[in-house]
RNA sequence: GGGCCUGUAGCUCAAUGGUUAGAGCAGGCCGCUCAUAACGGCUUGGUUGGGGGUUCGAGUCCCUCCGGGCCUACCA
C-alpha cells in the first residue's frame, strides 16, 4: 500500500454562511490533496464544521429550534460549497458527530492521566443576558459604575468552576519542538509569531464551561462541557478513528499537515501540540498558516459590504476558473487580493488564451486534417524532443514546490503555465497549417507532439482544474485510469479515434455593474 | 511599549552580497491566419518608499525615518 498522507483543513464555525475565505482554505487544501493522490499517496483529506458552544445555542433559542437542527441546517452549507467546489474530502466531519464525542473524552481522558487538568475558577465579566464572558477592553461604561458589554448589557465579575489544562508545563517542550522541527509551523513568520508568544510564558488554559451545556460533556464532571480547543481541535484525529489508532485509519496519523487560516495558528501550533504531548499521542508533522483573501486590497466585513458568495462566484466565473485564479493569483502563504476584474483577466490569459486556445487551434486542426484519429508521429526533430523535455522537467518542479514541506502552490502553477507558453510558441514556429501544403508528413508530427505537450499539460494541471482538466483528456480520448503523473510518461498512442474537439476554457466577461466599480 | 512581516514597472510578483534589477498581465508596433479578436516577435515602462552607513560591489547587510499589515504586552 502506498505512503499515507493526511492532509486536513480547520472546521468551520457555522454560525452565517460560507464566505470566500472558507472557500479559499478549501481550495488550496483540495488542490494539496489531489496533488498528492496524482502523485500516488494514500491520501486522506477532512475538512468539516464546528457546532458546539454558546453561540450556535443562543441563535437556535432566539430562533426556537434545536440547537442540533440549526447545526444541521447550518453544516449543510458548508458541506454543499465543498461540494460545489469539488473539495473531495474523504470526511466530512461534524463535531456532533457521534464518534467525536468518544474521542474528545479520550483525549481529556489521556490528559487527566498525565495529571495536567485541574479543577480551578474561571473569572471574569460575565453577562447574564447574553450568557458570555467579555474582556474588560470590549467593556463601556454605562450609568455610573456600571460596565456594559459590547451588545449593551450590564456585566458583573463573575467566578465560574472551571478545568484548567495546565499549559505552563509545555512551554520548554514546545520550544523545543519548534527549534528541532522547523517546518512544524509554515510559513516562517508565522514561526516567529508563535515563538515569540511561547517564550513569552504560557498560562494555564481554562478548557471547560459551565455555562452552556451545548458541547461535549467533561468525562465524570456533570455540568461542565468541554471548551472550544479540546473539542474542536480533537476533530482531526477523531477523523481517523482515534482512540483506535491502530485501526485502519490510524496509519494516516500523525497528520502530514494541518491547512489553517493564520488567525489561529497559535491554538494549532501551541495548544494541540501541548494536548497531544500530554494525552501521549504523537504530534502532526506541520502546521501551516495560509493568508487571508482581500477585496482589492481591502479587508472583508458585513459592514463594509464586500463579502462575496463563493458559490455565487463559482457560477458567474466556473468552479475551476475560481480554483484557478485563488490559487495562480494569491502567494500560498501570504494575503491575497481579488477583484472580479482580476479573475478575469486572469482567467483570460491563463486559460481562454494560453491552454484553451492552444487545444482548440491544434485539436481542430487533427480533426479537419487527420481524420479525427491522433496523427502518426515520424521522425522527431530537435524541437520536438525539446519540447517535450521541458515538461517533463516541469514535473519534477512541480513536485518539490507541492512537496517540499512549503506548498507554493503559486510557483507550481506558474512553472507549468511556462510550458504551456512555450507550447504555442512551438505550435506558432512550427506554423503546421503552413508546412502541411508540402509536407504533410512533418505536419502530422507536428500535431502529434503538440496533442502530447497538452495531454501532459493535462494531467500536470488537473489537481487544480480537476473538471476541466478532465474534459481536455476526454478530447484527447485518455482512460480514466490514465490521468495521475504516473500517466505522464505513456505517450499518446497515434491512431486512435478523438472525439470532436470543443471549447473548454470560455473567455469570461466582467459584468457591467463590476465594471462600474 | 516589545516583536514579526512588508514596500521593486500601471497591476501581480522574481532576483545564494556579484555583469546592464527580471517575468507575466496591461499598453504600443509588427507578423500570422490553424485557433476562443486568440497565437508569435519586437517594444515602452524603474531614483528598488526616503535618507545615511558597511563593502571593491547593496534590491539584498546595518542604522534611521515614512507608509501598509499583523502578533503581543501594558496603562487606563
Amino acid at each position: 500500500m502506498s505512503e499515507p498522507y493526511y492532509i486536513t483543513t480547520a472546521i468551520s464555525y457555522p454560525n452565517g454562511r460560507p464566505h470566500i475565505g472558507h472557500a479559499y482554505e478549501a481550495i488550496a487544501a483540495d488542490a494539496i490533496a489531489r496533488f498528492h493522490r496524482m502523485a500516488g499517496r494514500d491520501v486522506r483529506f477532512q475538512t468539516g464544521t464546528d457546532e458546539h458552544g454558546l453561540k450556535m445555542a443562543q441563535t437556535a433559542r432566539d430562533r426556537g429550534i434545536t440547537a442540533r437542527a440549526l447545526c444541521d441546517e447550518m453544516s449543510s452549507y458548508f458541506k454543499v460549497m465543498c461540494d460545489t467546489l469539488h473539495i473531495s474530502y474523504d470526511r466530512f466531519i461534524r463535531t456532533t458527530d457521534d464518534d467525536h464525542k468518544i474521542a474528545c473524552q479520550a483525549l481529556w481522558k489521556g490528559m487527566v492521566a498525565r495529571g495536567d487538568i485541574y479543577l480551578g475558577r474561571y473569572e471574569g465579566w460575565y453577562s447574564v443576558r447574553d450568557e458570555a464572558f467579555y474582556d474588560e477592553k470590549e467593556l463601556t461604561k454605562g450609568e455610573g459604575e456600571q460596565r456594559l458589554s459590547p451588545q449593551g448589557t450590564p456585566v458583573e465579575w463573575t467566578v465560574e468552576e472551571s478545568w484548567f489544562f495546565r499549559l505552563s508545563a509545555y512551554q520548554d517542550k514546545l520550544l523545543e519542538l519548534y527549534r528541532s522541527h522547523p517546518e512544524f509551523i509554515q510559513p516562517e513568520s508565522r514561526r516567529n509569531e508563535v515563538i515569540r508568544f511561547v517564550e513569552g510564558g504560557l498560562s494555564d488554559l481554562s478548557v471547560s464551561r459551565t455555562s452552556f451545556d451545548w458541547g461535549i460533556a467533561v468525562p465524570d464532571s456533570p455540568g461542565h462541557v468541554m471548551y472550544v480547543w479540546v473539542d474542536a481541535l480533537t476533530n482531526y484525529l477523531t477523523g481517523i478513528g482515534y482512540p483506535a489508532l491502530d485501526g485502519t485509519l490510524g496509519r494516516f496519523w500523525p497528520a502530514d499537515v494541518h491547512v489553517i487560516g493564520k488567525d489561529i495558528v497559535r491554538f494549532h501550533a501551541v495548544y494541540w501540540p501541548a494536548f497531544l504531548m500530554s494525552a501521549d499521542v504523537p504530534l502532526p508533522k506541520q502546521v501551516f498558516g495560509h493568508g487571508f483573501l482581500l477585496h482589492k486590497g481591502e479587508k472583508m466585513s458585513k459592514s463594509v459590504g464586500n463579502v462575496v458568495d463563493p458559490i455565487e462566484l463559482a457560477s458567474v466565473f466556473g468552479v475551476d476558473q475560481l480554483r484557478y485564479f485563488l490559487l495562480r493569483e494569491v502567494s500560498f502563504g501570504q494575503d491575497g487580493s481579488y477583484s472580479e476584474d482580476a479573475i478575469v483577466t486572469r482567467c483570460n490569459a491563463d486559460l481562454a488564451n494560453n491552454l484553451g486556445n492552444l487545444a482548440q487551434r491544434s485539436l481542430s486542426m487533427i480533426a479537419k486534417n487527420c481524420g479525427g484519429k491522433v496523427p502518426q508521429p515520424h521522425d522527431a526533430s530537435a524541437a520536438d524532443t525539446a519540447l517535450l523535455a521541458g515538461i517533463a522537467a516541469v514535473e519534477q518542479v512541480a513536485r518539490q514546490h507541492m512537496m517540499g514541506g512549503q506548498y507554493a502552490i503559486h510557483h507550481a502553477l506558474q512553472a507549468i503555465w511556462e510550458q504551456m507558453s512555450l507550447t504555442n510558441q512551438y505550435f506558432a514556429e512550427q506554423q503546421p497549417w503552413a508546412v502541411r501544403k508540402t509536407d504533410p508528413a512533418r505536419a502530422d508530427t507536428i500535431l502529434y507532439y503538440t496533442a502530447e505537450a497538452i495531454r501532459q499539460l493535462a494531467i500536470l494541471a488537473r489537481w487544480v482544474m480537476p473538471v476541466s482538466c478532465d474534459k481536455l483528456l476526454d478530447i484527447l480520448a485518455q482512460s480514466p485510469d490514465a490521468r495521475d503523473f504516473a500517466a505522464l510518461g505513456q505517450q499518446l498512442e497515434p491512431g486512435i479515434d478523438l472525439p470532436p474537439p470543443a471549447p473548454i476554457f470560455p473567455r469570461l466577461e466582467l459584468a457591467a455593474d463590476a465594471k462600474a466599480d
